[in-house]
DNA sequence: AGCACGCCGACT
DNA sequence: GTCGGCGTGCTC
């Protein structure tokens, strides 16, 4: 009988072998298997005919699939995964299926339910409707033809359509969606705009040869029109009855984006995004793999959508740092994508203002074709990029009374302006006046933050919240002050001293669901508000017109950070920022106040822009030996006590003292302390990426089974983003 | 990851 | 005398 390894999501770097009788089963098939005293849905990796374990084996108990849900390109990219980040097989594959597929549900298509009329005279039904107004719309939408149940929901509500229902005006039908010819028409005559000379470049370079592997940095300055560059290759690929994946950061994908795309080529865009349920999602992973969808959009986790022919990919704002995955599998989808594109043999184009300096060295390096478009179109402007010094300045909630003028001055032409601070709340600490005491968050060992609307203080490090205390707990004095500025004092400040102006928050705490933030930001851009006072939210996806002056608070602390890639990320926002206020005619001024004016990196940012200043940074990291000149991986351990993370990443450092690796730790995590956890880390780093991932590979499974990580909570992160 | 088995404290 | 705490070990 023969012998299968399935994965199963387990975290362990093992398959398990069960017996089957069927004979033809392939890889990427969903099996159900008796596992314990449970029953799991696993994934097919491999056919064998001896196995280590023959005396145990079990029976394959359902087989759930003919043919496999993961195709030959997704199965060798699980595998990619599973030996680059080190991670366990069958986990990487519940990654890789849509959640609906977890949990052992068909891949098929359901059949779906469509609305149409119940006899073909419209009047005589239009008749019956009477004097409805929406009943008689929706009788005129369906004249046409039958309408998906789903589609006509997006317009009418239930309580019309079930009138319908029963006055037998309307039917409804269940249909076999049979989606197996790829084909769509793309309209000769498209209304585009004509390309300048660099995006003509740029559109002629990615369309030159669309059947091989290619990979394109595309750095656009704001305003140069890149999706113009994606639209016109996107179009050349359509032609060619090919499908194309575009990846966007998280909270760039709105509906906006999605309509251009649509509107363009009238054809059907399949999106993804984090609010869509798991059949939502099953369904455009579905429509994708069938061919149906032209075009596919979506965040990070999109890049494991399958395609029947698959043309090309992009990866809109590369250096974003939400394409990389903090839990779980810990992949990057950007650089996924390189290995997708590679694989499916077509061009990928990575598309920034501001490229990581990791991507920006591949171009350099001629790894990647570098297309450059620094011509602005039309009503784009950049502001002009200023520092104001305010070491001994006198600062009211941490904005200098200078600038206050100029804040008034703007306001007075009847400008729009906009701070930004990036700590939300009102203060980041609260301490006592008389002995300097500073309230902690006991899990974390973090000072509090001050929420006085709430009249609470909370830790943005775990979220709990409590009372703010009327005196202090270490010596009792009644007389507590703030430390620190956030969002929610500059509120105060700017509400009061500007009063005659409408002023707004836009962050985490002012912004609860999506919808919000769009209201907010339309409300801004109607010009109901004059002050705009936000974080990091800002600096994503929109436009703002009417801004012409820009503050931003404090840019020292990126200067100073433990985080090596923090001035890159501080460069990348300011640089993100000053292109989305003002336009031609109205440009901005963005004002960086900073006690270290003289700073080398700030004074190349503002004076040369961030192309050089990237280029300057990677210089820095050549000399420092830091990424993208050397190669990283970094194990986390976090455990109630402290000592037992140390003793499990020192053990670990043991193991791997490798030639070429070298090995930093065990240290504290920059946050030492996090939900009651002590952090450790151990940092390895490499000049050569296959040194580093084969000592960690020869190790792993002694690593796993290690007695010293019973106790911990452990993890490896190759190339990892951040130090928290 | 789950889940069972197993050996020591406060309770109907 | 039992219920239940979570340490240890195993799952093909």
């Amino acid at each position: 009988m023969p012998i299968y390894q399935i994965a199963l999501p387990l975290p362990k770097r093992q398959v398990f072998d069960y017996l089957c009788e069927q004979a033809d089963l392939v890889p990427g098939v969903r099996v159900v298997v008796p596992f314990g005293p449970r029953e799991m849905v696993g994934v097919i990796v491999n056919a064998v005919t001896e196995s280590e374990h023959q005396t145990k084996l079990k029976a394959i108990k359902r087989v759930l699939d003919e043919s496999p849900v993961l195709d030959e390109a997704l199965l060798a990219i699980s595998h990619w995964l599973a030996h680059y980040y080190q991670h366990p097989i069958g986990e990487v594959m519940q990654t890789v299926m849509p959640v609906a597929l977890r949990k052992g549900e068909s891949d098929k298509p359901k059949p779906t339910c469509v609305l149409g009329l119940s006899n073909s005279d419209v009047d005589e039904l239009i008749s019956q409707v009477s004097r409805a107004k929406k009943q008689t719309e929706l009788v005129q939408m369906l004249t046409a033809g039958p309408v998906a149940l789903s589609e006509v929901k997006q317009q009418f509500s239930m309580a019309v359509i079930n009138a319908l229902l029963e006055k037998g005006i309307v039917e409804k039908h269940e249909v076999e969606v049979s989606s197996d010819v790829l084909s769509w028409s793309v309209p000769e005559s498209l209304d585009k705009p004509r390309a300048n000379v660099q995006q003509a470049l740029a559109i002629t370079a990615i369309t030159h040869r669309l059947d091989r592997f290619a990979c394109f940095l595309l750095e656009g300055i704001t305003g140069s029109g890149k999706t113009e560059v994606y639209l016109q290759s996107i179009e050349e690929v359509l032609r060619q009855q090919r499908q194309v994946l575009i990846l966007v950061p998280e909270i760039g994908l709105t509906p906006q984006t999605v309509k251009r795309f649509e509107r363009r080529f009238g054809l059907a865009v399949g999106v993804l995004h984090s609010n869509l349920t798991d059949n939502e999602r099953l369904n455009v992973w579905q429509r994708s793999r069938s061919g149906e969808l032209a075009i596919v959009i979506g965040t990070r986790s999109s890049i494991f959508t399958p395609m029947l022919k698959p043309g090309m990919i992009i990866v809109d704002e590369e250096h974003d740092g939400s394409y990389k995955q903090q839990d779980g599998l810990k992949y990057n989808a950007r650089d996924l994508a390189v290995i997708l594109a590679k694989h499916y043999q077509v061009p990928l184009v990575l598309g920034t203002a501001t490229p990581s300096l990791e991507t920006l060295n591949n171009a350099l390096t001629g790894k990647y074709q570098h297309l450059q478009l620094l011509q602005r179109a039309g009503n784009a402007a950049l502001a002009k990029q200023q520092l104001m010094d305010i070491t001994n300045q006198s600062l009211e909630s941490g904005i200098a009374t200078g600038m206050l003028e100029r804040l008034q001055a703007h306001l007075e032409q009847g400008s729009q302006v906009m701070i930004f601070v990036n700590r939300r709340g009102f203060a980041p600490a609260l301490l006592c006046h008389h002995c300097g005491f500073v309230e902690q968050c006991k899990r974390c060992n973090k000072p509090y933050t001050v929420h006085k609307s709430l009249h609470k203080i909370q830790c943005h490090h775990c979220g709990a919240a409590k009372a703010i205390p009327p005196k202090c707990n270490e010596c009792g004095h009644h007389e507590m002050v703030t430390h620190g500025v956030g969002t929610e004092q500059l509120e105060a400040l700017l509400k009061k001293r500007f009063a005659q102006y409408s002023t707004v928050r836009i962050d985490s705490d002012s912004v609860r669901g999506k919808s919000k933030l769009h209201t907010l930001l339309d409300e801004v851009n109607r010009g109901q508000h004059q002050i705009l006072i936000g974080t990091q939210i800002l600096s994503k996806g929109h436009h703002f017109p009417n801004v012409t002056l820009v503050v931003i608070l404090d840019a020292d602390g990126a200067l100073f950070s433990a985080d090596f890639r923090a001035a890159e990320h501080l460069a990348q926002l300011i640089t993100q920022l000053a292109g989305r206020a003002g336009r031609a005619e109205k440009p901005g001024e963005m004002w960086l106040q900073t006690h270290q004016p003289g700073h080398p990196l700030l004074q190349d940012l503002i004076h040369n822009g961030y192309g050089d200043f990237a280029r300057f940074a990677l210089q820095e990291r050549k000399l420092a030996d830091l990424p993208p000149f050397c190669y990283q991986g970094l194990f986390r351990a976090e455990a109630l006590q402290a000592s037992d993370a140390f003793q499990f990443l020192s053990t670990v450092a043991e193991l791997l003292t490798i030639e070429n690796v070298r090995i930093m730790g065990p240290l504290p995590a920059i946050m030492e302390k996090r939900q009651g956890r002590y952090r450790m880390q151990l940092l390895l780093s490499s000049p050569s990426r296959a040194q580093l991932n084969r000592a960690i590979a020869n190790h792993i499974v002694s690593i796993e089974n290690l007695p010293a990580g019973r106790k911990v909570r452990w993890s490896i992160d190759i190339d990892p983003q951040d130090f928290l």
